[in-house]
DNA sequence: GTCTATATTGTGATAGAC
DNA sequence: GTCTATCACAATATAGAC
């Protein structure tokens, strides 16, 4: 099979410079050399920079939504809850630490794309809103509105690496280990946070 | 003083559309148009597109960077120094809310511009790391990491606002009222929240 | 200081040979 | 399916008239 050989390769080598350089940022020169192939083999497997583009964003989306929903339909208690999503998000993000920026700012640039994306996925978040406000009223946490909460939850786990230039720069002069280190600590550090804020006394 | 009219025409206009529309995004023609000129005055004042952009990053990284020293040197407690950078803060943005977005996309796109503009201001983030260690061995607050804490204000105070497309819809199924009253409603949450997490009892 | 005209290069996209 | 050659246009930038 050479020729699904090929079109993963092309797709291969789009994400890597699409995520490094973002849509506006990169030409299909780029990826074509990046992939060891002719500039027309792109436009024949994929008609144009848009649809090529279109297909990276959606794949490369879905490993940077949270799967709010699983963890927070899950029967753990909500400390528990929060403290596995927390971690599994920072050590997925860890892994692939170029993709929040992606998204946000290939989103920002056209809001329209995350519509097409979103509907293919079918995103619950009420069912989060709705686990939370049960844990207000059980009187487990402080009453909080649940968006606020989660949107802090996203805000802690997301941030640093989206604005990881930036921080790096200024809190950690430049220190390229440090940071890492600072970034790995916050799978715990994060949780601990949000529980001591939130939890009853 | 004609000169300078025109000059400011065009300053203005660049930054209008480069924010919009990030660096590889904009072209020296709309920012042209933008201006009612023509492109060749662009390059009659500022030589190339680059020294054109790095004078409206250079001015607008002002506006978005926290001027943390001089809230957390102040003589407040650290509570209402807290309550009080966060408001400043969110305030500030909700006048200008494409600007986190643009500084992120910009630094993540060119580290090296961040380093010339952070010269030229000379930051001193030590000293609130000091001022936020003190209140921990006063015993005010819990143990934490002064970076961490810091790291978690921003996070909260700017995230929900690079990332707006995106939890406008994900979360607020598109309505941009909600959205803003939910960002106004933060000037208060965030301190809230956080205040609430580091408190000892 | 401001314009028109143009140079030069780079871009996405297509035609057509193999 | 893969290549070479090329189109049509847009980009940054400059030259030169006024």
């Amino acid at each position: 099979m050479e020729s699904k050989s090929t079109e993963e390769r092309i797709l291969q080598s789009a994400t890597e410079v699409f995520i490094l350089k973002g849509y506006d940022g990169s030409t299909m020169q780029e990826i074509a050399d990046n992939a060891s192939i002719n500039k027309s083999l792109l436009h024949y497997y994929y008609r144009s920079k848009d649809k090529l583009f279109s297909r990276v964003f959606g794949m490369v989306f879905h490993l940077f939504l949270p799967r709010l929903n699983r963890i927070f339909e899950s029967d753990l208690g909500i400390f528990e809850q929060i403290e596995q999503f927390t971690e599994l998000y920072i050590d997925t993000i860890l892994k692939n630490p170029y993709i929040p920026m992606f998204v946000m700012r290939e989103i920002t640039n056209n809001p329209n794309r995350l519509a097409e994306v979103v509907k293919h996925i079918g995103l619950r978040p009420e069912k989060a809103f709705q686990s939370i406000q049960q844990e207000i009223d059980k009187g487990t946490i402080v009453d909080i509105d649940p968006r606020q909460l989660i949107v802090n939850i996203i805000a802690m786990s997301i941030f640093p690496f989206a604005g990881k230039p930036m921080l790096k720069a200024i809190l950690f002069e430049g220190d390229d280990k440090a940071y890492q280190d600072f970034l790995v600590s916050r799978k715990k550090e994060v949780s601990k946070f949000i529980i001591n804020s939130i939890r009853k006394q």
